[in-house]
DNA sequence: CAATCCTCAATTGTCGACAATTGCCATGAC
DNA sequence: GTCATGGCAATTGTCGACAATTGAGGATTG
Protein backbone atom coordinates (compact mmCIF):
# COMPACT_ATOMS: atom_id res chain seq x y z
CA UNK A 1 0.00 0.00 0.00
CA UNK A 2 2.92 2.18 -0.47
CA UNK A 3 1.77 5.47 1.16
CA UNK A 4 -0.84 7.75 2.25
CA UNK A 5 -2.75 9.35 -0.44
CA UNK A 6 -1.50 12.94 0.60
CA UNK A 7 2.64 12.51 0.31
CA UNK A 8 4.90 14.37 2.05
CA UNK A 9 5.33 17.46 -0.24
CA UNK A 10 9.10 17.83 1.78
CA UNK A 11 10.54 13.93 1.12
CA UNK A 12 13.94 14.13 1.74
CA UNK A 13 15.45 11.90 -1.27
CA UNK A 14 13.61 13.54 -3.92
CA UNK A 15 16.21 12.89 -6.96
CA UNK A 16 15.43 15.97 -9.08
CA UNK A 17 14.43 20.01 -8.77
CA UNK A 18 11.35 19.09 -11.57
CA UNK A 19 10.59 16.58 -9.29
CA UNK A 20 10.17 18.40 -6.46
CA UNK A 21 8.56 21.33 -7.93
CA UNK A 22 5.87 18.73 -9.39
CA UNK A 23 4.91 17.45 -6.49
CA UNK A 24 4.41 20.63 -4.87
CA UNK A 25 2.52 22.65 -7.54
CA UNK A 26 0.76 19.13 -7.68
CA UNK A 27 -0.25 19.55 -3.70
CA UNK A 28 -1.43 23.45 -3.98
CA UNK A 29 -3.46 22.65 -7.40
CA UNK A 30 -5.38 19.82 -5.60
CA UNK A 31 -5.56 21.80 -2.23
CA UNK A 32 -7.07 25.13 -4.47
CA UNK A 33 -4.30 27.06 -3.33
CA UNK A 34 -4.01 28.02 -7.11
CA UNK A 35 -6.85 28.64 -7.87
CA UNK A 36 -9.08 26.90 -10.62
CA UNK A 37 -9.01 28.49 -14.34
CA UNK A 38 -6.45 31.15 -12.98
CA UNK A 39 -3.55 31.48 -15.31
CA UNK A 40 -0.36 30.36 -14.40
CA UNK A 41 2.78 31.82 -16.18
CA UNK A 42 6.16 30.41 -16.26
CA UNK A 43 8.13 33.50 -15.29
CA UNK A 44 5.68 33.93 -12.28
CA UNK A 45 6.17 29.96 -10.71
CA UNK A 46 9.75 30.25 -11.72
CA UNK A 47 10.54 33.16 -9.20
CA UNK A 48 8.14 32.51 -6.67
CA UNK A 49 9.65 28.30 -6.40
CA UNK A 50 13.36 30.01 -7.12
CA UNK A 51 14.11 27.64 -9.75
CA UNK A 52 15.12 28.32 -13.35
CA UNK A 53 12.32 27.59 -16.39
CA UNK A 54 13.69 24.34 -17.41
CA UNK A 55 12.69 22.42 -14.62
CA UNK A 56 9.42 23.94 -14.43
CA UNK A 57 8.67 23.29 -17.55
CA UNK A 58 8.82 19.75 -16.90
CA UNK A 59 7.04 19.76 -14.33
CA UNK A 60 4.29 21.54 -16.21
CA UNK A 61 4.70 18.58 -18.66
CA UNK A 62 3.56 16.44 -16.05
CA UNK A 63 1.31 18.32 -14.54
CA UNK A 64 -0.27 18.80 -18.09
CA UNK A 65 -0.12 14.64 -18.76
CA UNK A 66 -2.06 14.46 -15.24
CA UNK A 67 -4.99 16.54 -16.44
CA UNK A 68 -4.22 18.79 -13.92
CA UNK A 69 -3.68 21.84 -16.01
CA UNK A 70 -4.43 22.66 -19.87
CA UNK A 71 -1.69 24.01 -21.91
CA UNK A 72 -2.43 25.74 -25.05
CA UNK A 73 1.03 26.09 -27.26
CA UNK A 74 2.50 29.84 -27.58
CA UNK A 75 -0.38 30.78 -25.50
CA UNK A 76 -0.15 29.57 -21.38
CA UNK A 77 -1.39 27.04 -19.15
CA UNK A 78 -4.30 27.53 -16.63
CA UNK A 79 -5.48 25.39 -13.87
CA UNK A 80 -7.69 22.94 -14.60
CA UNK A 81 -11.41 23.47 -14.17
CA UNK A 82 -13.78 21.18 -13.64
CA UNK A 83 -17.32 21.60 -15.17
CA UNK A 84 -20.08 19.54 -14.33
CA UNK A 85 -20.02 17.41 -17.48
CA UNK A 86 -16.63 16.72 -16.69
CA UNK A 87 -16.94 15.64 -13.79
CA UNK A 88 -19.42 13.13 -14.33
CA UNK A 89 -17.23 11.90 -16.83
CA UNK A 90 -14.43 11.25 -14.64
CA UNK A 91 -17.48 9.30 -12.69
CA UNK A 92 -18.01 7.03 -15.08
CA UNK A 93 -14.53 6.62 -15.85
CA UNK A 94 -13.93 5.64 -12.71
CA UNK A 95 -17.20 3.41 -12.58
CA UNK A 96 -15.78 0.98 -15.45
CA UNK A 97 -12.12 0.88 -13.69
CA UNK A 98 -12.55 0.66 -10.12
CA UNK A 99 -15.38 -2.12 -11.04
CA UNK A 100 -12.71 -4.06 -13.10
CA UNK A 101 -10.16 -3.19 -9.95
CA UNK A 102 -12.73 -4.36 -7.74
CA UNK A 103 -13.15 -7.53 -10.17
CA UNK A 104 -9.35 -8.51 -10.02
CA UNK A 105 -9.21 -7.18 -6.09
CA UNK A 106 -11.33 -10.34 -5.28
CA UNK A 107 -9.36 -13.02 -7.62
CA UNK A 108 -5.81 -11.48 -6.40
CA UNK A 109 -5.82 -10.02 -3.20
CA UNK A 110 -3.97 -11.77 -0.43
CA UNK A 111 -4.84 -12.77 3.29
CA UNK A 112 -2.91 -10.07 4.40
CA UNK A 113 -3.88 -7.22 2.17
CA UNK A 114 -7.80 -8.50 3.06
CA UNK A 115 -6.57 -7.60 6.59
CA UNK A 116 -5.27 -4.42 5.80
CA UNK A 117 -8.38 -3.61 4.36
CA UNK A 118 -10.86 -4.91 7.20
CA UNK A 119 -8.44 -2.41 9.65
CA UNK A 120 -9.10 0.57 7.05
CA UNK A 121 -13.07 -0.01 7.41
CA UNK A 122 -12.20 -0.38 11.25
CA UNK A 123 -10.60 3.01 11.76
CA UNK A 124 -13.20 4.70 9.61
CA UNK A 125 -15.76 2.96 11.98
CA UNK A 126 -13.95 4.51 15.10
CA UNK A 127 -13.69 7.68 13.44
CA UNK A 128 -17.64 7.67 12.70
CA UNK A 129 -18.27 6.58 16.18
CA UNK A 130 -16.85 10.15 17.49
CA UNK A 131 -18.34 12.72 15.30
CA UNK A 132 -21.65 10.68 14.95
CA UNK A 133 -24.02 11.85 11.90
CA UNK A 134 -21.17 13.74 10.64
CA UNK A 135 -19.75 12.88 7.18
CA UNK A 136 -17.83 9.10 8.44
CA UNK A 137 -17.22 9.19 4.55
CA UNK A 138 -14.54 12.42 4.45
CA UNK A 139 -11.99 13.00 1.68
CA UNK A 140 -8.73 10.88 2.44
CA UNK A 141 -10.76 8.70 4.23
CA UNK A 142 -12.51 7.24 1.47
CA UNK A 143 -10.19 7.39 -0.99
CA UNK A 144 -7.86 4.98 1.47
CA UNK A 145 -10.47 2.38 0.63
CA UNK A 146 -10.52 2.98 -3.00
CA UNK A 147 -6.90 2.81 -2.83
CA UNK A 148 -6.42 -0.28 -0.90
CA UNK A 149 -8.32 -2.68 -3.68
CA UNK A 150 -6.73 -0.69 -6.73
CA UNK A 151 -3.56 -1.74 -4.79
CA UNK A 152 -5.14 -5.33 -4.33
CA UNK A 153 -5.87 -5.28 -7.83
CA UNK A 154 -2.19 -6.32 -8.89
CA UNK A 155 -2.76 -4.95 -11.82
CA UNK A 156 0.05 -2.00 -12.44
CA UNK A 157 -1.50 -0.41 -15.27
CA UNK A 158 -4.83 -0.06 -13.50
CA UNK A 159 -2.74 1.28 -10.64
CA UNK A 160 -1.05 3.77 -12.55
CA UNK A 161 -4.64 5.26 -14.44
CA UNK A 162 -6.05 5.61 -10.83
CA UNK A 163 -3.74 6.51 -8.21
CA UNK A 164 -1.52 8.78 -10.06
CA UNK A 165 -4.23 10.33 -12.57
CA UNK A 166 -7.62 10.20 -11.28
CA UNK A 167 -7.43 9.97 -7.63
CA UNK A 168 -6.08 13.79 -7.72
CA UNK A 169 -8.56 14.84 -9.92
CA UNK A 170 -11.45 13.89 -7.64
CA UNK A 171 -9.17 15.07 -4.59
CA UNK A 172 -9.13 18.45 -6.41
CA UNK A 173 -13.15 17.84 -7.15
CA UNK A 174 -13.94 17.62 -3.70
CA UNK A 175 -12.00 21.61 -3.05
CA UNK A 176 -14.12 22.71 -5.86
CA UNK A 177 -16.73 21.96 -5.15
CA UNK A 178 -16.60 21.58 -1.59
CA UNK A 179 -18.05 18.29 -0.91
CA UNK A 180 -18.61 17.65 2.36
CA UNK A 181 -19.11 13.96 1.87
CA UNK A 182 -22.84 13.34 2.33
CA UNK A 183 -24.30 9.98 2.55
CA UNK A 184 -22.09 8.29 5.46
CA UNK A 185 -23.98 5.01 6.70
CA UNK A 186 -25.00 4.05 3.23
CA UNK A 187 -21.30 4.64 1.91
CA UNK A 188 -20.10 2.77 4.75
CA UNK A 189 -22.28 -0.53 4.21
CA UNK A 190 -21.54 -0.30 0.94
CA UNK A 191 -17.81 -0.88 1.40
CA UNK A 192 -18.20 -4.02 4.09
CA UNK A 193 -20.44 -5.50 1.42
CA UNK A 194 -17.46 -5.06 -1.22
CA UNK A 195 -15.06 -6.54 1.26
CA UNK A 196 -17.16 -9.35 2.36
CA UNK A 197 -17.33 -9.84 -1.69
CA UNK A 198 -13.65 -10.03 -1.95
CA UNK A 199 -12.84 -11.94 1.10
CA UNK A 200 -15.17 -14.66 -0.35
CA UNK A 201 -13.32 -14.08 -3.76
CA UNK A 202 -16.83 -13.71 -5.48
CA UNK A 203 -15.40 -11.51 -8.58
CA UNK A 204 -18.49 -10.83 -9.42
CA UNK A 205 -20.55 -9.91 -7.20
CA UNK A 206 -17.08 -7.52 -6.17
CA UNK A 207 -17.29 -6.13 -9.61
CA UNK A 208 -21.18 -5.41 -9.14
CA UNK A 209 -21.22 -3.75 -5.82
CA UNK A 210 -18.13 -1.78 -6.63
CA UNK A 211 -19.87 -0.45 -9.86
CA UNK A 212 -23.07 0.50 -7.94
CA UNK A 213 -21.31 2.38 -5.01
CA UNK A 214 -19.40 4.42 -7.42
CA UNK A 215 -22.69 5.13 -9.57
CA UNK A 216 -24.76 5.58 -6.49
CA UNK A 217 -21.48 8.36 -5.19
CA UNK A 218 -21.78 10.07 -8.85
CA UNK A 219 -25.49 10.32 -8.43
CA UNK A 220 -25.12 11.79 -5.19
CA UNK A 221 -23.03 14.53 -6.57
CA UNK A 222 -25.87 15.16 -9.27
CA UNK A 223 -28.18 15.70 -6.45
CA UNK A 224 -26.27 17.84 -4.60
CA UNK A 225 -25.41 20.20 -7.61
CA UNK A 226 -29.11 20.37 -8.80
CA UNK A 227 -29.91 21.37 -4.85
CA UNK A 228 -27.13 24.20 -5.10
CA UNK A 229 -28.50 25.29 -8.23
CA UNK A 230 -31.93 25.78 -7.44
CA UNK A 231 -31.02 27.15 -3.94
CA UNK A 232 -28.96 29.53 -6.26
CA UNK A 233 -31.64 30.18 -7.68
CA UNK A 234 -34.30 31.15 -4.90
CA UNK A 235 -31.65 33.58 -3.40
CA UNK A 236 -31.65 35.13 -6.60
CA UNK A 237 -35.28 35.59 -6.51
CA UNK B 1 -14.01 11.19 -35.36
CA UNK B 2 -11.15 13.51 -36.25
CA UNK B 3 -8.46 11.10 -38.28
CA UNK B 4 -7.26 7.75 -39.01
CA UNK B 5 -5.04 6.52 -36.74
CA UNK B 6 -2.05 6.75 -38.14
CA UNK B 7 -1.89 10.55 -37.91
CA UNK B 8 0.25 11.91 -40.92
CA UNK B 9 3.34 13.06 -39.06
CA UNK B 10 4.39 15.84 -41.29
CA UNK B 11 0.96 18.11 -40.81
CA UNK B 12 1.64 21.09 -42.04
CA UNK B 13 0.10 23.33 -39.42
CA UNK B 14 2.61 21.60 -35.91
CA UNK B 15 2.95 24.62 -33.96
CA UNK B 16 5.75 23.58 -31.90
CA UNK B 17 9.00 21.66 -32.49
CA UNK B 18 8.61 19.56 -29.65
CA UNK B 19 5.31 18.42 -31.06
CA UNK B 20 6.34 17.37 -34.28
CA UNK B 21 9.50 15.26 -32.86
CA UNK B 22 7.25 14.05 -30.36
CA UNK B 23 4.75 12.39 -33.19
CA UNK B 24 7.89 11.21 -34.87
CA UNK B 25 9.18 9.32 -32.34
CA UNK B 26 5.90 7.95 -31.40
CA UNK B 27 5.24 7.03 -34.84
CA UNK B 28 9.22 5.37 -34.41
CA UNK B 29 8.09 3.46 -31.48
CA UNK B 30 5.00 2.09 -32.18
CA UNK B 31 6.66 0.87 -35.76
CA UNK B 32 9.30 -0.94 -34.21
CA UNK B 33 12.10 1.41 -35.24
CA UNK B 34 12.90 2.05 -32.33
CA UNK B 35 13.91 -1.48 -30.80
CA UNK B 36 11.85 -2.22 -27.67
CA UNK B 37 14.03 -1.98 -24.56
CA UNK B 38 16.48 -0.25 -26.57
CA UNK B 39 18.25 2.79 -24.78
CA UNK B 40 17.85 6.35 -26.13
CA UNK B 41 19.85 9.05 -24.99
CA UNK B 42 19.50 13.09 -25.60
CA UNK B 43 22.43 13.80 -27.31
CA UNK B 44 21.85 11.36 -29.84
CA UNK B 45 18.62 11.38 -31.05
CA UNK B 46 19.82 15.55 -30.32
CA UNK B 47 21.58 15.30 -33.35
CA UNK B 48 19.40 12.61 -35.62
CA UNK B 49 16.42 14.72 -35.62
CA UNK B 50 18.44 17.94 -35.49
CA UNK B 51 17.06 19.56 -32.64
CA UNK B 52 18.39 20.49 -29.33
CA UNK B 53 18.07 19.15 -26.14
CA UNK B 54 14.77 21.47 -24.92
CA UNK B 55 12.42 20.53 -27.12
CA UNK B 56 13.44 16.82 -27.25
CA UNK B 57 13.29 16.15 -23.11
CA UNK B 58 9.39 17.83 -23.76
CA UNK B 59 9.02 15.18 -26.16
CA UNK B 60 10.15 12.52 -24.18
CA UNK B 61 8.24 13.41 -21.01
CA UNK B 62 5.30 13.40 -23.59
CA UNK B 63 6.11 9.75 -24.31
CA UNK B 64 7.12 8.85 -20.91
CA UNK B 65 2.92 10.21 -20.12
CA UNK B 66 2.09 7.99 -22.64
CA UNK B 67 3.94 5.07 -21.29
CA UNK B 68 6.20 4.41 -25.04
CA UNK B 69 9.49 5.23 -22.68
CA UNK B 70 10.91 4.30 -19.52
CA UNK B 71 13.00 6.89 -17.84
CA UNK B 72 14.93 6.79 -14.62
CA UNK B 73 16.83 9.48 -13.00
CA UNK B 74 20.13 10.21 -13.67
CA UNK B 75 20.21 7.27 -15.71
CA UNK B 76 18.18 6.97 -18.90
CA UNK B 77 15.10 6.34 -21.18
CA UNK B 78 14.47 3.36 -22.72
CA UNK B 79 11.53 2.34 -25.16
CA UNK B 80 9.17 0.27 -23.01
CA UNK B 81 9.20 -3.55 -23.71
CA UNK B 82 5.72 -4.96 -22.88
CA UNK B 83 5.83 -8.44 -21.22
CA UNK B 84 2.91 -10.70 -21.45
CA UNK B 85 2.00 -9.97 -18.02
CA UNK B 86 1.51 -5.88 -19.01
CA UNK B 87 -0.08 -7.56 -22.21
CA UNK B 88 -2.65 -8.68 -20.58
CA UNK B 89 -2.99 -5.90 -17.57
CA UNK B 90 -4.06 -3.95 -20.68
CA UNK B 91 -6.33 -6.13 -22.01
CA UNK B 92 -7.89 -6.00 -18.31
CA UNK B 93 -8.25 -1.97 -18.51
CA UNK B 94 -9.41 -2.10 -22.30
CA UNK B 95 -12.19 -4.50 -21.22
CA UNK B 96 -13.34 -1.80 -18.48
CA UNK B 97 -12.70 1.13 -20.21
CA UNK B 98 -14.33 -0.03 -23.60
CA UNK B 99 -17.13 -2.01 -22.49
CA UNK B 100 -18.48 1.84 -20.52
CA UNK B 101 -17.27 3.28 -24.01
CA UNK B 102 -19.86 1.06 -25.80
CA UNK B 103 -22.59 1.72 -23.03
CA UNK B 104 -22.38 5.27 -23.34
CA UNK B 105 -22.22 5.09 -27.10
CA UNK B 106 -25.42 3.28 -27.23
CA UNK B 107 -26.80 5.99 -25.09
CA UNK B 108 -25.22 9.15 -26.88
CA UNK B 109 -24.41 8.05 -30.54
CA UNK B 110 -26.26 10.02 -33.54
CA UNK B 111 -27.35 8.39 -36.60
CA UNK B 112 -24.55 10.19 -38.74
CA UNK B 113 -22.06 8.69 -36.46
CA UNK B 114 -23.73 5.34 -36.65
CA UNK B 115 -24.10 5.28 -40.43
CA UNK B 116 -20.31 6.29 -40.28
CA UNK B 117 -19.86 3.33 -38.27
CA UNK B 118 -21.70 0.76 -40.22
CA UNK B 119 -19.19 2.37 -43.51
CA UNK B 120 -16.31 1.24 -41.50
CA UNK B 121 -17.82 -2.46 -41.25
CA UNK B 122 -18.84 -2.43 -44.92
CA UNK B 123 -15.22 -1.55 -45.80
CA UNK B 124 -13.96 -4.07 -43.87
CA UNK B 125 -16.65 -6.19 -45.52
CA UNK B 126 -15.17 -5.76 -49.07
CA UNK B 127 -11.40 -6.13 -47.80
CA UNK B 128 -12.49 -10.00 -46.30
CA UNK B 129 -14.12 -10.05 -49.71
CA UNK B 130 -10.80 -9.47 -51.52
CA UNK B 131 -8.69 -11.84 -49.42
CA UNK B 132 -10.39 -14.48 -48.15
CA UNK B 133 -9.73 -16.65 -45.71
CA UNK B 134 -7.01 -14.10 -44.74
CA UNK B 135 -7.42 -12.08 -41.74
CA UNK B 136 -9.43 -9.38 -42.18
CA UNK B 137 -9.24 -7.85 -38.65
CA UNK B 138 -5.82 -6.31 -39.05
CA UNK B 139 -4.68 -3.78 -37.38
CA UNK B 140 -5.56 -0.28 -38.39
CA UNK B 141 -8.72 -1.44 -39.71
CA UNK B 142 -9.88 -2.95 -35.93
CA UNK B 143 -8.79 0.03 -34.74
CA UNK B 144 -11.28 2.18 -36.59
CA UNK B 145 -13.96 0.33 -35.38
CA UNK B 146 -13.18 0.95 -31.91
CA UNK B 147 -12.12 4.27 -32.31
CA UNK B 148 -15.39 5.04 -33.43
CA UNK B 149 -17.04 3.47 -30.67
CA UNK B 150 -15.09 5.43 -28.25
CA UNK B 151 -15.61 8.87 -30.17
CA UNK B 152 -19.55 8.06 -29.95
CA UNK B 153 -18.99 7.48 -26.32
CA UNK B 154 -18.76 11.58 -26.21
CA UNK B 155 -16.78 11.20 -22.79
CA UNK B 156 -13.81 13.38 -23.71
CA UNK B 157 -12.50 11.76 -20.87
CA UNK B 158 -12.58 8.45 -21.95
CA UNK B 159 -11.71 9.20 -25.39
CA UNK B 160 -8.40 10.56 -24.05
CA UNK B 161 -7.34 7.70 -21.98
CA UNK B 162 -8.18 5.13 -24.84
CA UNK B 163 -7.23 7.06 -27.96
CA UNK B 164 -4.00 9.26 -26.94
CA UNK B 165 -2.44 6.72 -24.62
CA UNK B 166 -3.67 2.82 -24.91
CA UNK B 167 -4.08 2.33 -28.67
CA UNK B 168 -0.84 3.23 -29.16
CA UNK B 169 0.46 0.91 -26.97
CA UNK B 170 -1.91 -2.00 -28.17
CA UNK B 171 -0.53 -0.94 -32.18
CA UNK B 172 3.09 -1.22 -30.31
CA UNK B 173 2.42 -4.65 -28.98
CA UNK B 174 1.00 -5.58 -32.57
CA UNK B 175 4.70 -4.66 -33.86
CA UNK B 176 5.93 -6.47 -30.80
CA UNK B 177 4.64 -9.87 -30.79
CA UNK B 178 4.17 -9.76 -34.66
CA UNK B 179 0.38 -10.50 -34.03
CA UNK B 180 -0.97 -11.17 -37.51
CA UNK B 181 -4.43 -10.51 -36.15
CA UNK B 182 -6.66 -14.43 -36.54
CA UNK B 183 -10.09 -15.09 -35.87
CA UNK B 184 -11.13 -13.35 -38.56
CA UNK B 185 -14.73 -14.15 -39.08
CA UNK B 186 -15.52 -14.33 -35.02
CA UNK B 187 -14.27 -10.89 -34.51
CA UNK B 188 -15.80 -9.52 -37.79
CA UNK B 189 -19.62 -10.87 -36.61
CA UNK B 190 -19.00 -9.75 -33.20
CA UNK B 191 -18.30 -6.06 -34.72
CA UNK B 192 -21.93 -6.75 -36.05
CA UNK B 193 -23.66 -6.79 -33.22
CA UNK B 194 -22.16 -4.80 -31.08
CA UNK B 195 -23.17 -1.82 -33.81
CA UNK B 196 -26.89 -3.28 -34.38
CA UNK B 197 -26.62 -2.47 -30.14
CA UNK B 198 -25.69 0.37 -30.60
CA UNK B 199 -28.28 1.33 -32.72
CA UNK B 200 -31.24 -0.16 -30.78
CA UNK B 201 -29.78 1.68 -27.83
CA UNK B 202 -29.55 -1.46 -26.00
CA UNK B 203 -26.87 0.01 -23.78
CA UNK B 204 -26.61 -3.22 -21.25
CA UNK B 205 -26.49 -5.08 -24.61
CA UNK B 206 -23.46 -2.93 -26.05
CA UNK B 207 -21.26 -3.29 -23.13
CA UNK B 208 -21.82 -6.99 -22.36
CA UNK B 209 -20.86 -7.48 -26.07
CA UNK B 210 -17.96 -5.26 -26.14
CA UNK B 211 -16.66 -6.82 -22.79
CA UNK B 212 -16.82 -10.56 -24.40
CA UNK B 213 -15.62 -9.00 -27.60
CA UNK B 214 -12.28 -7.62 -25.96
CA UNK B 215 -12.09 -10.47 -23.65
CA UNK B 216 -11.98 -13.28 -26.45
CA UNK B 217 -9.25 -11.07 -28.10
CA UNK B 218 -7.41 -11.26 -24.75
CA UNK B 219 -8.30 -15.18 -24.72
CA UNK B 220 -6.94 -15.37 -28.22
CA UNK B 221 -3.34 -13.42 -27.70
CA UNK B 222 -3.01 -15.70 -24.23
CA UNK B 223 -3.72 -18.73 -26.80
CA UNK B 224 -1.42 -17.66 -29.11
CA UNK B 225 1.48 -16.84 -26.67
CA UNK B 226 1.42 -20.67 -25.53
CA UNK B 227 1.10 -21.54 -28.66
CA UNK B 228 4.44 -20.18 -29.81
CA UNK B 229 5.69 -21.13 -26.26
CA UNK B 230 5.11 -24.74 -27.05
CA UNK B 231 6.82 -24.51 -30.11
CA UNK B 232 10.29 -22.75 -29.11
CA UNK B 233 9.92 -25.70 -27.05
CA UNK B 234 9.67 -27.79 -29.65
CA UNK B 235 12.31 -26.61 -31.32
CA UNK B 236 15.04 -26.52 -28.99
CA UNK B 237 14.55 -29.83 -28.27
C1' DC C 1 -18.42 56.67 -32.56
C1' DA C 2 -17.11 52.17 -34.24
C1' DA C 3 -13.99 49.37 -36.51
C1' DT C 4 -9.43 48.34 -38.18
C1' DC C 5 -4.70 48.27 -38.10
C1' DC C 6 -0.32 48.73 -35.98
C1' DT C 7 2.95 48.79 -32.42
C1' DC C 8 4.78 46.86 -28.32
C1' DA C 9 5.34 44.47 -24.07
C1' DA C 10 5.05 39.98 -22.19
C1' DT C 11 5.17 35.15 -22.52
C1' DT C 12 6.41 30.97 -24.66
C1' DG C 13 9.67 28.22 -27.59
C1' DT C 14 14.44 27.13 -28.56
C1' DC C 15 19.26 26.95 -27.97
C1' DG C 16 24.00 26.24 -26.20
C1' DA C 17 26.90 25.86 -22.05
C1' DC C 18 27.92 24.46 -17.35
C1' DA C 19 27.32 21.46 -13.18
C1' DA C 20 26.10 17.04 -11.03
C1' DT C 21 25.46 12.30 -11.14
C1' DT C 22 26.06 7.75 -13.02
C1' DG C 23 28.12 3.56 -14.96
C1' DC C 24 32.28 1.61 -16.80
C1' DC C 25 36.90 0.32 -17.01
C1' DA C 26 41.33 -0.13 -15.49
C1' DT C 27 44.25 -0.65 -11.72
C1' DG C 28 45.56 -2.72 -7.63
C1' DA C 29 45.05 -5.66 -3.32
C1' DC C 30 43.98 -10.04 -1.27
C1' DG D 1 41.54 -15.29 -10.14
C1' DT D 2 38.24 -12.48 -7.81
C1' DC D 3 36.81 -8.56 -5.63
C1' DA D 4 37.09 -3.82 -4.20
C1' DT D 5 38.40 0.91 -5.32
C1' DG D 6 39.45 4.88 -7.89
C1' DG D 7 39.29 7.81 -11.83
C1' DC D 8 37.16 8.99 -16.23
C1' DA D 9 34.04 9.58 -19.97
C1' DA D 10 29.35 10.08 -21.04
C1' DT D 11 24.83 11.32 -19.95
C1' DT D 12 21.43 13.76 -17.44
C1' DG D 13 19.93 17.92 -14.78
C1' DT D 14 19.99 22.90 -14.56
C1' DC D 15 20.64 27.48 -15.99
C1' DG D 16 20.52 31.96 -18.47
C1' DA D 17 19.99 34.22 -22.99
C1' DC D 18 18.00 34.82 -27.56
C1' DA D 19 14.24 34.26 -31.07
C1' DA D 20 9.34 33.71 -32.27
C1' DT D 21 4.59 34.25 -31.37
C1' DT D 22 0.67 36.13 -29.06
C1' DG D 23 -2.70 39.35 -27.09
C1' DA D 24 -3.64 44.01 -25.73
C1' DG D 25 -3.78 48.66 -25.98
C1' DG D 26 -3.74 52.77 -28.45
C1' DA D 27 -3.76 55.47 -32.64
C1' DT D 28 -5.87 56.21 -37.01
C1' DT D 29 -9.53 56.25 -40.38
C1' DG D 30 -14.17 55.59 -42.28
Amino acid sequence: MTNAPTEPATTPEVRTLAERVFQQLQDAIVRGELAPGSKITEPGLSRSYGISRGPLREAMRRLEAHRLIERVPHVGARVVKLSMKELLELFDVREALESMAARLAAEHMSAEEIDGLREVLAVHERQADLRRGEAYYQREGDLDFHYRIVQGSHNKMLMGMLCDDLYYLVRLYRTQFSASGTRPQRAFVEHHRIVDAIEAGDAELAELLMRRHVSASRENVVERYAASLKQELEAST
